[in-house]
DNA sequence: TCTGGGGTCCTAGGACCC
DNA sequence: TCTGGGGTCCTAGGACCC
């Protein structure tokens, strides 16, 4: 029987919900989220564009400054990440409403899937009810979004990439046919094929998820490893997981870094050791209002070169206690930083997490 | 024109226990 | 007097995603 699967994918969503939500008057605007480009000499990247962004060459994850040089009529907004959560609410509230069982599986803020094989037999086609949700997502949230539609979760991320934004790409059912709409297309299309994989695949003369397909296992294997069967299978369009849902979001880590305006002479012992308590100070705020524990603490550090190294402990039991977070943070700061090299970044990460019980007075125990 | 900040998941070696 | 193997935790690092 055929299995109908769509990823609903919001189009610059951060940019959209400025434009089309907090402030109107930018709509038809070049519009970037990330931080203050200072004339060019921000550190920072765009973390959203608008689609009038896109057409000046600005790209999400571009370096601020570069874009700001690109695009010099563009709007730089700061973000406003309470805003986000409550569109994205909006938008998996009316997902919700077409998945089968109302079940949605979130792949993060601004995408999800859902199960739509009963659903969709309400409509003339496939294609008419991903029509249908994207009108929906946009008259109750004024966002724009694009939907793919496939036979599975990860032939229906490809299949959304295809026709943006606000589009619609319907891939094949049957496995020759998904074999065929897949194997044109760049390694880099399958979610997981990131830009160290790709370059390595490359360097062995395989660029298609087509040559991928050609390939046995026993080929593949030399150059992959342990990743072949995985990689095989997607890019073969092979993926039979179910689309369960997600559930409540259980946090695995909490962190916060800190990119300096400018790099940090080693010598300045005061300003890193001083930054440490800041970010484990923010930490640990964050961790008191979610009522969690913590049991691991991480230092990250990022010297001028962009050489980053991350050290970590592990406390015998969970605590949500704040000197022992910046005092274990600052110790393995001073422990493992090159005190000849000027810093970039620090950053700090609480993981182990576990929600606090009834509180116990160590008095019990005595 | 240098590369944010929030995360997740995986691997691999070593310690330790049974 | 020699020594297997499985499970779990800890630590470090890497890749990836939005």
């Amino acid at each position: 029987m055929d299995r109908w699967i769509c990823l609903i994918d919001m189009d610059a969503f951060f940019a959209s919900v400025e434009q089309y939500r907090n402030h109107p008057e930018l709509i038809g605007k070049p519009v970037c989220v990330g931080h203050d480009p200072r004339g060019g000499h921000g550190r920072g990247v765009v973390r959203s564009a608008s689609y009038e962004a896109r057409a000046a060459g600005v790209k999400s994850g571009m370096p601020v400054s570069r874009a700001y040089w690109l695009c010099t009529d563009a709007v730089f907004i700061d973000g406003d990440f309470a805003s986000y959560l409550e569109a994205s609410e909006e938008v998996m509230s009316v997902l919700a409403e077409f998945a089968d069982g109302g079940r949605l599986r979130r792949a993060s803020i601004d995408e999800a899937y859902i199960e739509i094989t009963s659903g969709v037999a309400a409509y003339e086609s496939p294609r008419a009810m991903a029509r249908a949700i994207q009108e929906a997502v946009k008259a109750k949230t004024q966002l724009p979004c694009s939907i793919g539609v496939a036979s599975s979760m990860s032939v229906a991320k490809v299949a959304c990439k295809m026709h943006k934004p606000m589009g619609i790409t319907v891939a094949p059912q049957e496995p020759d046919e998904v074999r065929r709409f897949l194997a044109p297309l760049p390694v880099s299309a399958i979610n997981g094929v990131g830009e160290k994989t790709t370059m390595h695949l490359n360097s062995h003369g395989i660029e298609t998820l087509g040559q991928i397909q050609a390939m046995t296992l026993p080929e593949l294997w030399p150059i992959m490893g342990k990743s072949s069967v995985w990689l095989h299978q997607r890019a073969s369009g092979i993926d039979d997981r179910p689309v369960i849902d997600s559930g409540p979001h259980v946090r695995m880590s909490i962190g916060k870094d800190r990119t300096f305006m400018e790099d940090v002479d080693p010598k300045e012992t005061e300003v890193l050791r001083d930054s440490v308590s800041m970010v484990c100070t923010r930490i640990a705020d964050k961790i008191a209002s979610k009522s969690l524990l913590y049991k691991t603490v991480t230092v990250k550090m990022r010297y001028a070169d962009y050489d980053t190294l991350q050290r970590s402990r592990s406390l015998p039991v969970a605590t949500d206690d704040r000197q022992t977070l910046t005092a274990l943070a600052l110790e393995l700061f001073e422990r493992n930083r090159d005190p000849h090299r000027a810093m970039r970044l620090i950053g700090v990460r609480v993981s182990g997490l576990e929600e606090r019980g009834p509180q116990m007075l160590l008095t019990e125990f005595v």
